[in-house]
DNA sequence: AATCTGAATTTTGAATTCATTATTAAGTAA
DNA sequence: TTACTTAATAATGAATTCAAAATTCAGATT
């Protein structure tokens, strides 16, 4: 029986679950665009699934605050606006500094490692303008710092807060020296945590933060610009 | 047709939404008890609905963290553990200091004539040692603070991990020293409202949690006693 | 008696169907 | 034409139906 123990159990998650995740890609990667109206029967055949799980899906993804549902004239993609992000940007401050306090409580050795291991890889993208490399191991950093906080509650928290600013293509806006002080922001995060010094480190968590959300405001204001002299959803 | 103008639209709330509700309600009250398993089918009898409504406010209240769900078993309850506590405790802390901090900048004379208003009724209620009178002005106060934040995501947030608490029938626990100490950290509160102070209530929101938890805290590990000689679920 | 097996029943997950409400299109009158 | 009806179409919301999985329980086996 000793060999059998090893066996994980065969988790088929059921389908609702999986239209989550995949709207809520669509939705970050920008498939389904703010202020559209989601296609419920053209996402159905496309996914080749029935409209009850769908619109189980599209339900919690609009308590989640992706979508706002309409009565009677089905969901649409919540754009995020200027007062959505004053609203969101304040949370994330405090929610990130906690992170941080409690990720320097509680990080281990080899968490340690694996956030020194990544932040190298992060600088050597940094060094090769590899924009979208960057982005991923800095998205890996904050995923380990919040790892190692040790609260989920916490984590799925910062992580729907952070789906709803990421939809935001705001990364193509930013300028050279907002790189070179996010890496250098970087390092000092790095350092407060070697040190364990919580306050520290929730401090320049909320700089840090502060910092990319002024990016975002920027793009925000011209794409706001931009696509008033288009046209008007709704 | 101006008389006309004063009548509100009919707003018909989907299903699901007054599901979600009620199903809400039945869980912070007791109705439906931690560890349970919720009765579909007969729920569905009861409040004259089919399956799929109700299955949808179940995945949404999955979603917040009220229920799991175990597949092709239907839904549970989900039981409040001393680990969930020690998790959403630095959450809530952390929320409601902001939820301070921003009430100071932003609180209307109006709001805080009011907040006086609930507090003299509060204390109304201390004297008359009506618990359930106390509990709902105490709850209002949070309530009005919370609104002078100007915040709606932050107001759900920590509406979502009050409930996930609320369940938790910790006021029958409180003792006299502990609902002295709660009424005169309210005095504290209105006193840093009172002078702006976002700092300085911050600190006692937090503090005045702190308090709080510790209450539920010996509630829950008393609970966990009793109901381990008895059965356990699963 | 205690455990195991397998059919009967119940429950769940998901597709389908049905009724209602919006949207579009077509026709009519000014 | 332009505005206004009204019919046709499409979508949404919710109930029902159907298949798959879990649970229960009677009977068989040790």
């Amino acid at each position: 029986m000793s060999a059998l123990d090893r066996v994980t159990s065969i988790k088929r998650p059921s389908l609702h679950e999986e239209l989550i995740d995949r709207l809520r890609t669509m939705i970050v990667e920008g498939v389904l665009t703010a202020g559209e109206k989601v296609p419920e029967r053209a996402l159905c055949e496309k996914l080749g699934v029935s409209r009850t799980p769908m619109r189980e899906a599209l339900k919690v993804l609009a308590a989640d605050g992706l979508l706002t549902l309409e009565p009677n004239r089905g969901a649409r993609v919540r754009a995020i606006t200027l007062d959505d992000l004053e609203e969101v940007f304040p949370l994330m401050g405090a929610l990130e500094a906690l992170a941080g306090e409690l990720a320097c409580a509680n990080i281990t050795v080899a968490q340690m490692t694996e956030l020194r291991k990544t932040h190298e890889l992060m600088l050597e993208c940094f060094h090769a303008s590899d924009l979208s490399g960057y982005f991923r191991h800095n998205q890996r950093i904050h995923e380990i710092i919040m790892q190692a906080a040790g609260n989920a509650t916490l984590s799925s928290m910062v992580q729907s807060l952070a789906v709803r600013v990421r939809r935001a293509r705001y990364l193509a806006n930013m300028s050279s020296e907002r790189w070179h002080q996010a890496v250098a922001e970087h390092e000092e995060i790095i350092m407060a945590l070697d040190v364990r010094d919580g306050q520290r480190l929730g401090a320049i968590l909320k700089r840090h933060l502060a910092n990319k959300f002024a990016t975002v405001r920027q793009w925000l204001i011209e794409q706001e610009n931009t696509s008033s002299s288009a046209g008007k959803h709704r």
